[in-house]
DNA sequence: TGTACATCAGTGAACGCGCGTTCACTGATGTAC
DNA sequence: TGTACATCAGTGAACGCGCGTTCACTGATGTAC
């Protein structure tokens, strides 16, 4: 029953997917090695062929969220203020709050990562320092300190904004959360506020 | 082994304390009830005589927090202003971080609340709408739905800010994360910004 | 290039463990007369 | 007010369950000659 070295490389893959996913969506202690892997189509057994532990796949999901809030952020710093913008205003719709599974690992499982062991927490905190970083040149201030603290300040908004939308019972105060986020975000940004 | 009524509802009272903190010291999932009866002095079969439920306690505890952040947010909402701005300025320090288990369930426990049930929810968003609004009336803004919008603006900010600041592992970014925050809050006050 | 052997991806049963919850029991407290 | 009985707070063993992890096994893939 040995896999080619590709096919092989791509189970592990396949389970990081299905991982980043269920912990965004389930929580990282709610979710189990054996629901993972039958999601992706194995038995619990074979796990340890591809992880040390479940903590190391922990790890491995929050840094390697395929399509993450982090690439994102970097792709847009290259492609432009514009491009930038959309990325943060995107992350306080309705959609981005409904789409818990493929959003930004920090708001999705933000408490949780507090207590998480040492490895996990450093993959968490680099994660949000590449997004500061990617963003900071955005933001209209004097000069780099700046622009840090300014990105500093707007992202961890986003990021409590994000999940108390998440939390409440009520759509009309979850809309109004993120519709003043929303205003938050774009008088951040230097430029004059287009929408 | 009968207890008199005051002992008992002493327990009970004691049983909520010891869960209370310990929810936001190691998580809500990740504490047992054996672990708070344990603390609280008991044996874990007792639990069921106070509560019907683990579900049923995880709700009372986040509602009955008893010297938490809403109570605190209400008590300086009589005494105007000087005592509501240095409640939340507290809520951005080192100090408050540091002390999670007494400190805001809303942001001890964000993302875990999101997953929880109804009832654990609907607990959790009325204590976000109290602090909301009793924080309004001191945001300095025109009218009463720009000042509850100030108010959330301000709150989802400090809650993901100290979410984020407990989270990361490098002591200096923990410490900029919290001081920016202080700067916003403290200029999301209409009166001159002191200290 | 073809063959023989070693490697190892994946299977599925089993491990110890702690979870939330139940339950028969004890004996002090509360209540009815 | 005093007595007899019912109530029930707390105990500790036991329940089924799912967790993370281990392990002997299978057989296709990779490698050495």
């Amino acid at each position: 029953m040995r896999k080619s070295r590709a096919e092989t490389a791509e189970t592990r893959k396949r389970i990081l997917e299905v991982a980043s996913k269920a912990f965004r969506k389930q929580g990282i202690e709610a979710t189990g090695v054996q629901q993972i892997m039958a999601t992706a189509g194995l038995t619990h057994g074979g796990f340890y062929r591809h992880f040390d532990s479940k903590e190391q796949l922990v790890a491995e999901a929050i840094a390697c969220s395929p399509k993450n809030f982090v690439t994102d952020s970097e792709a847009a710093a290259e492609k432009g203020e514009e491009a930038m913008r959309k990325v943060f205003m995107d992350y306080v719709t309705p959609a981005y709050r409904d789409d818990v599974e493929v959003s930004c690992p920090l708001a999705a499982n933000g408490s949780e990562l507090v207590r998480a062991n040492e490895n996990v927490r450093h993959v968490a905190t680099d994660a949000f320092q590449r997004i500061i970083n990617a963003a900071a040149p955005f933001m209209g201030s004097r000069n780099e300190d700046e622009s840090i603290n300014a990105s500093i300040s707007v992202l961890t908004n986003m990021i409590g904004a994000l999940t108390i939308a998440r939390m409440v019972d009520d759509p009309a105060l979850s809309e109004r959360i993120l519709s003043v986020t929303k205003k938050r975000v774009a008088e951040t940004f230097k430029a004059k506020i287009p929408q």
